[in-house]
DNA sequence: GACTAATGTTTGATAGTTACAAACATACTG
DNA sequence: CAGTATGTTTGTAACTATCAAACATTAGTC
């Protein structure tokens, strides 16, 4: 191994499985793309990439349908699974689902990864709305602090964790109302704890609000968030701050019953 | 290039990227293994297997929790991605949870992938029972000749790739029902063709009778299918044959319209 | 339908990665 | 606290991945 300047070594790393998941995110961009179009966003000839194609078409990740390269449908089958071995959404599907249907509105069951917030699950009521945006939600990661499920997280997590996340990211400004810089962030943080819940006021896109709330394990440890958004004209003040707050801690709370009756391993 | 004993080369492929899914494969099964766990069901040293778990971690594929390695959430964004990319799934989706409510039982919306059924979609009335069943099928791709949806879709497939389908497979009986030879098979393919919908009496699981309806495309290729399984005491004969299936086909009509109004690519 | 351009597929050679083995570190067990 | 299982690191030999360039196929044009 050749050592670094500053004298440490690179852990060792697969460099094929590397490039073969660069690959998958392209495929995944593209959503659908010729042999030319793929290789032309990776730095490899496309003798190589063809190469690669072919494997991750074998082995079930990328199908080619007309001639382009798509993710295969085993990632639903592969999501699904990763769902249902997780304590969080068999405890929480349910309840989610009841929430989505007395609101009417968008409830996501939110969990914590890599230092990044995962939609484990979402439901929707007959009212909801803004389709498009859910569906972006549901697909990419996202961070804390733009979101009321994120900021509960956020706000509930062991505070080394919590320095960490706030020092590690820049906090990108979503709307004029996004908290963009660490101390009003964490003062913000302090609030959601001694209340027991988040707010997202438009923070994360213009004419959206948000309530979320934590989910606490038996020994205090947040495990994930509730949130229930919708449109600002449906979420007046009183609702913002009182009806739906009791709602989502209400929900959170039955999601804490159920984990901790089940003692399925998260 | 070493050449075959029978003179024929093997394409060529990424051994690491065929490796690093072998080793997804085991991390699903084993549902949370350590690296002892892991590097026992694959033929390479707990060094290598070392190695290829810190990539995958690193990639986001894996994750480590309380020691064990599993797959991460991030699935669950990709399996939507696919979902939302797929114009069936979002034709299909409303339609699905419709027969779900008004029938009350489980409802699949299903695909055909690499000769194989996927799950694009499922929904349940508050009837529907037997959700660990549903589960594995959600979650393990399915052969053709044991479902119903799977035969309404083999049935309308093109001659060619339906011969290719009955021999490449041997047909695995489930249960005393299931169909098991090729010349019967066919008969009850030509069936189906003939009157629309597909039966499956108890030949997937004991108990569990369904019908399934193929989804046409506007040059009547077969896209996919619909089903609703419901155990065989609330699917008596004449439900059975007669109001179900007409509910299951006029659902397969919905999205068919759905399908080319929207005219978004499959 | 012949000609051209673009895209996709195959292959020999070699730079460089992977996989082994074996040592080292750490965590559990009685 | 010894003993054992599990996890981590590393030098090196063997083999793979990558390039480049040729070849094949398809799509586009006049």
């Amino acid at each position: 191994m050749t050592p670094d300047p500053d004298g440490e070594t690179e852990p060792r790393r697969i460099k094929s499985v590397r490039t073969g998941s660069d690959i998958i995110d392209v495929v995944k961009r593209l959503q659908g793309g010729t042999l030319a179009e793929i290789s032309a966003e990776i730095d490899l000839t496309k003798g190589t990439v063809y190469t690669y194609l072919q494997t991750l078409v074998d082995s079930g990740f990328v199908t080619k349908r007309e001639g382009e390269y798509r993710l295969s449908f085993r990632f639903i089958a592969l999501g699904e699974h990763v769902r249902n071995e997780t304590g969080l959404y068999v405890a929480g599907h349910d309840v989610i689902d009841d929430l989505a249907d007395r609101t009417g509105e968008y409830v996501h069951l939110i969990a914590e990864e890599r230092n990044r917030i995962a939609v484990l699950y979402e439901s929707h009521g007959d009212r909801a709305i803004a389709k498009d945006y859910h569906l972006r939600m549901r697909e990419t990661p996202q961070y804390f602090h733009d979101t009321a499920a994120g900021k509960a997280i956020l706000a509930h997590l062991p505070s080394d964790r919590r320095d960490a996340i706030l020092e590690a990211h820049e906090f990108e400004g979503q709307t004029k109302n996004t908290i963009t810089d660490a101390p009003t962030l964490r003062e913000t943080l302090a609030e959601i704890r001694e209340r027991g819940y988040a707010l997202n006021d438009e923070e994360e896109i213009r004419g959206m609000r948000a309530v979320g709330a934590p989910i606490l394990d038996s020994d205090e440890t947040v495990v994930g968030a509730v949130s229930v958004t919708a449109p600002t004209s449906r979420l007046s003040d009183d609702r913002f701050r009182s009806t739906m707050p009791k709602r989502v801690i209400e929900a959170a709370n039955l999601i804490e019953v159920n984990l901790e009756t089940a003692q399925i391993d998260r």
